[in-house]
DNA sequence: GTATTATACCCTTCT
DNA sequence: GGTATAATAC
């Protein structure tokens, strides 16, 4: 077979990555320089010059969208599908390894998996159970310790916590949480991975699956594997095993969940006689943009080091907007993606990054303002959301009778008559009976111990769970959803809930028919229904929501830095480059996280092929109160020489939104000096005119200084020469 | 006992 | 800005 298409395109190091010999192959490859194109040809070139079988690959990513990607230009690669290649996401081929061995891993078949939230939601019931303080050990911080032990591969009786009174009480709610799982066939998003090592690590058979079957392993972003996943890969490959990693540690981003970027060196330790390729030429990104993010990432110390380079030509310098608010912000990246446009783009071409999802709300606003399309990604993602989650935990009881989490909330939403006594009372009854809360509401109604009232409702509830498990069988999935949905009463109420909020929670619920539609389609004709719907099931606790409905529509791409990572874009924005934003607050002591936190900015500039704008806001709204942050560190770690300012129209005004308390814009606190002026203090230089309080001679104003951050000022004291 | 409304309180990033 | 818990109305 002609492979020579295989090479075409390629320059030396990645030609020499590609056909390597070596059963232990690194790849150390900068931000663009082809790195998920070397995989996906290493796999073709294994497959189709060396004979290898695709049902002998296992490709490996970290995001789902990664793996979708991969998945595509593999198969376009091979112009063949190859539906027996595994290729997807630790977490996936994790999931798939437990649903195949689900006996030998000791789960029920229709476990299922939950999200932080559920998890979180437990953790709170135990903590409320073993009357542990919750003021005095957050939750989300005892959640936080939990996973960082399953990420190290610790189970709850191996673990010492010393006199750490923190630790002793995580470590109480782990020893539950781990029966309580068990008991309700739970599975976490760090159990699928650790009970997946456990299980290949102890089980010969399983082992000998792997072994035999994988003769070719791929990792991409090898940087963001963290303890157990490394484990896992050391256990799953046999000594024959072809081994290719493919990583960047100055794009490593993951250390806050237990990611270690040490892995890569690692890697060499573990394997002897592996070969490294670098790959340093990048071909994404115009040289005024690279030189940007190595300027940038050469203030950290913690690096392996390494020297990216391109041929391309200088490209224009990066624009740098200062904006009023976030709303201003939003605005011109609004226009500026329009002007785009009608210069002959289109706007898949542009993304819009930004550090925390809630500020995507801002940008979703000015582009809906202008009609200007975009989609999501991440955010709260669809399949977290309230009403999807009420619909899905009855489909989800529906397949695990046992699982008591969604037993309590498809009970509970809508209202039915039952409340917390009764469910008290329930919890009780299936202590005693030993089952489920699901038996055990069945139980107390055959025997009577119900008030007629209560009864009434939970037979009904009981009936309308059978009544979905038997329409799964019989009608397509899409169909038994719309039904469930309309007949579970869940569209009453949030009809009945006021102004804009029901609306899209029914329009959400719609979309849910809509994704099921979508994913149904996929399957041959003679796919037992059920079954479809037990997969789709399983990808919606694992999957963003991909599936939703428009995904391939011309729209801008809205997304954090970190599900950035790994995409291109001709156009990207980069938003909220402010102080405690980026780098956040909670990043901001420890040099360690500064570092991640500069590497994620490496990320975001990498992104952009052609024009690059940073953007930030003088005056941000967080949490419903005005905050004044200085920009980021990360703008004046890119040459001045690179970077284009541009600053707000002279006639744009203040849209900023006063309350009727407050004074009218244009109001003049004294001679000269009004709300948005540029002011001159001897001590602390330019700023600009923000906020005022009081007349007079105790008038107090607050200014944002270009280099010192906000300030409340006395008037009469200031001093301030107006610009 | 349950449903509704009001107040308190948190708030990064992903699987 | 939204959700979880607490206090009140049904």
């Amino acid at each position: 077979m002609d492979v020579s298409h295989i090479l075409d395109e390629l320059n030396d190091a990645q030609r020499a990555a590609v056909t390597s010999d070596d059963q232990h192959l690194l790849v150390l490859a900068g931000a663009g320089s082809g790195k998920t194109r070397v995989l996906v040809h290493r796999v073709a070139w294994q497959i189709q010059a060396q004979g290898l079988n695709p049902y002998n690959v296992l490709a490996v990513t970290f995001t789902n969208k990664a793996a979708n990607e991969m998945s595509h230009r593999i198969q376009a690669m091979l112009e063949n599908p190859v539906p027996e290649l595994w290729c997807g996401t630790f977490h996936g081929i994790a999931h798939r390894t437990l649903k195949m061995f689900n006996k030998e891993a000791n789960l029920p078949s229709g476990f299922s998996v939950i999200d932080a939230d559920d998890q979180l939601r437990i953790i709170k019931r135990i903590m409320k159970d073993e009357k542990l303080d919750d003021a005095l050990w957050p939750p989300k911080q005892i959640q936080w310790l939990m996973n960082t032990w399953k990420e190290e591969g610790k189970r709850a009786k191996s673990i010492k916590t010393g006199n750490d009174l923190q630790k002793k009480a995580a470590l109480q709610v782990y020893t539950h949480y781990e029966k309580k799982c068990i008991d309700e066939g739970l599975v976490d998003f760090a159990e699928l991975l650790l009970k997946s090592f456990e299980l290949v690590q102890s089980n010969s058979v399983v082992k000998s699956y792997f072994h035999k079957r994988f003769a070719s392993v791929l990792v991409d972003e090898f940087q963001d594997t963290n303890t157990i996943q490394f484990k896992w890969l050391l256990e799953i490959l046999s000594n024959q095993t072809l081994v290719t990693a493919v990583g960047d540690d100055d794009q490593s981003i993951y250390g806050w969940r237990g990611a270690r970027a040490e892995n890569i060196l690692g890697f060499e330790k573990n394997f002897k006689a592996a070969n490294t390729v670098r790959l340093e030429q990048n071909y994404r990104s115009t040289s005024v943009i690279l030189d940007a993010a190595n300027a940038l990432i050469s203030n950290n110390q913690n690096r392996l080091g390494k020297n990216l380079w391109t041929e391309s030509n200088k490209g224009e310098p990066i624009t740098l907007y200062q904006a009023y608010h976030e709303q201003d912000e939003a605005r011109y990246i609004a226009d500026t993606i329009k002007n785009w446009m009608n210069s002959g783009g289109s706007y898949s071409e542009a993304a819009v990054i930004y550090r925390s999802n809630a500020q995507s709300r801002a940008i979703e606003e000015a582009l809906l303002r202008i009609r200007v399309p975009y989609r999501i990604y991440g955010g709260t993602r669809f399949y977290e959301r309230l009403e999807i989650k009420n619909a899905m935990s009855y489909l989800k009881l529906a397949f695990n009778p046992g699982d008591n989490l969604s037993f309590e909330r498809a009970i509970s939403n809508p209202p039915r008559g039952i409340g917390q006594k009764t469910l008290q009372n329930i919890r009780e009854a299936s202590i005693k009976f030993g089952t489920s809360n699901f038996a055990a509401a069945r139980q107390m109604s055959e025997e009577g111990l119900l008030a007629t009232k209560a009864k009434n409702s939970i037979d009904a509830f009981i009936a309308f769970i059978e009544d979905i498990k038997n329409n799964l069988s019989i009608l397509a999935l899409s169909e038994a959803i719309d039904r469930l949905i309309n007949f579970s009463g869940l569209i009453e109420v949030y009809e009945k809930e006021k102004g804009e909020k029901g609306k899209t929670r029914i329009e959400n619920l719609e979309e849910l028919v809509t994704a099921a539609k979508i994913f149904e389609e996929d399957f041959p004709q003679d796919t037992p229904l059920i079954d479809i719907a037990a997969t789709f099931l399983d990808n919606v606790s694992l999957d963003a929501g991909d599936a939703q409905a428009g995904a391939h529509e011309d729209a801008v791409q809205l997304m954090t830095l970190h599900s950035a990572k790994g995409l291109e874009f001709p156009l990207v924005f980069m938003s909220g480059l402010e102080e405690t934003l980026f780098p956040h607050i909670r990043s901001m002591d420890s040099p360690d996280q500064l570092e991640e936190e500069r590497r994620l900015c490496y990320v975001g500039v990498t992104r952009a092929k052609q024009k690059l704008y940073i953007t930030y806001a003088e005056i941000r709204k967080i949490h419903g109160s005005d905050v004044f942050n200085p920009p980021s560190r990360f703008i004046r770690e890119i040459p001045a020489e690179l970077i284009d300012e541009v600053r707000p129209r002279a006639s744009v005004t203040l849209s900023y939104e006063r309350k009727s308390s407050q004074a009218p814009k244009d109001f003049k606190i004294s001679e000269g000096i009004s709300l948005g002026q540029r002011v001159m203090h001897k001590k602390f230089g330019q700023g600009i005119v923000l906020n005022y309080e009081g007349t007079g001679d105790s008038a107090r104003v607050q200014i944002n200084f270009d280099n010192a951050g906000s300030k409340w000022l006395v008037l009469s004291f200031a001093n301030l020469e107006v610009l």
